[in-house]
DNA sequence: TCACTCATTACGGGAAACAGTAAAGTAGTT
DNA sequence: AACTACTTTACTGTTTCCCGTAATGAGTGA
């Protein structure tokens, strides 16, 4: 088991909650800070004690408040760390389920385990630590299918800056406008009409509207 | 000190922390659900056993699952049981920190105590409980203006309902119907507009599709 | 070169969104 | 009842979106 853990989370009732379940598993020495910034600087600082954390749990979203941070979620945190640290292993340990963003975490990050917090997340935890020890990644069955193959309708990158500007608030000739300025390919607005039309069909989406929010919430844009 | 409580509440990990807090606190019987049905069911027997819970505390949102719910948020339940005994003390304990959902908490449905889940959200529990105990409300202080007047700059259910039904992809006058039907008030279409319009100037929208974009972005729907 | 396909562009009509103003309804005060 | 302030609804242009169809252009094979 490992022997020093660093948890990163917020609520102080969630907090609670991992420190007991890792005092379960045998874990002797459990830090917890309630900042990014905190857990960036005590990684940092036990590395140059020659007393390293073997494991690192964070959460995503941290609430912000009066405290100037310079992580303010646990993605910013994570790039950071597993960078200058690629050995540490790490769990991230969040409510949040979109696809895209695990398999960001998992694949460009290089993190070790993503649970899911629900109703058995505690459960989840253990098992990812479990399978951390053994050397193999962790996803909770929410997110299980994060790194299977995409689905065969190829969104293209132009569909995306497409979205992204449709969901900045242009009008569709002012998107046909900004594409000709920026030698995007195509450009008429007949053409911006129609790949919109193709991409309202396979989302089955009413309107702009309404495609806009389908594709925020799968995390496209 | 309440000597029987009952906490309903999804998140295993949160529970421990809530458990533990009570625990600290001298409550000597402490019963914990996950699901809102349970949660209901508990409290009827246990007046039927006339062996009644002294405090209720609970979460709002609960994650679905494959388990069917009758009552499927913290709110619903709320409602039902406080117009059955509205005698039971009731503490709100959930992330949400929207003020009319705050009020509409705390005047139309009586709970007594609203806590934020946050860095100290088991310590404004413990407030909260003292506070009941002296038959006083207890408000978080994040939400502690929720029974002020409000300013005309406040987001409204209403809105909520708005940039929901706009964001499922229902034209205006569809959302005219549907709050028509719905007695949802107001209703025309040109009172969607208007407070669509609204809106748009106060979250800096170009237009309908942008507005979205920003709600979802700040994750009020 | 001709015919064919496919992507891009152009155009027109109808629906919805956007903007502004006027009218009707509601509530509280005197 | 009359006044005020405010909310809700109704009505009218203008712009943008949506959708179909047709024209243009580039590339391919016979």
């Amino acid at each position: 088991m490992f022997k020093k853990v660093l948890v990163s989370e917020d609520m102080d009732d969630i907090n609670k909650g991992i420190y007991n379940t890792l005092h379960d598993l045998g874990v002797k020495q459990i830090d917890q800070v309630q900042y990014c910034d905190d857990a960036y600087l005590k990684i940092k600082k036990a590395i140059l004690d020659e007393a390293p954390y073997e494991l690192f749990i964070t959460d995503l979203s941290f609430k912000s408040d009066h405290r100037e941070q310079r992580f303010t979620s646990g993605d910013m945190l994570l790039k950071s760390i597993k960078k200058e640290y690629p050995d540490l292993k790490a769990i991230v340990y969040s409510v949040e389920d979109r696809l895209p963003k695990v398999r960001a975490l998992i694949q460009d990050f290089k993190v070790n385990a993503y649970v899911c917090k629900s109703r058995r997340g505690l459960v989840e935890l253990t098992n990812a630590i479990q399978a951390i020890l053994s050397n193999s990644i962790y996803l909770s069955p929410e997110v299980n299918n994060a790194l299977k193959p995409k689905s065969n309708l190829e969104i293209e990158d132009f569909d995306i800056k497409l979205l992204k500007q449709l969901s900045l608030g242009l009008s569709q000739e002012e998107i046909s406008n900004h594409f000709k300025e920026n030698n995007i390919s195509p450009s008429s607005l007949s053409s911006i009409e129609k790949r919109l039309n193709k991409l309202r069909i396979q989302f089955k989406a009413n309107n702009a509207i309404h495609l806009v929010a389908i594709v925020k919430d799968l995390g496209l844009i």
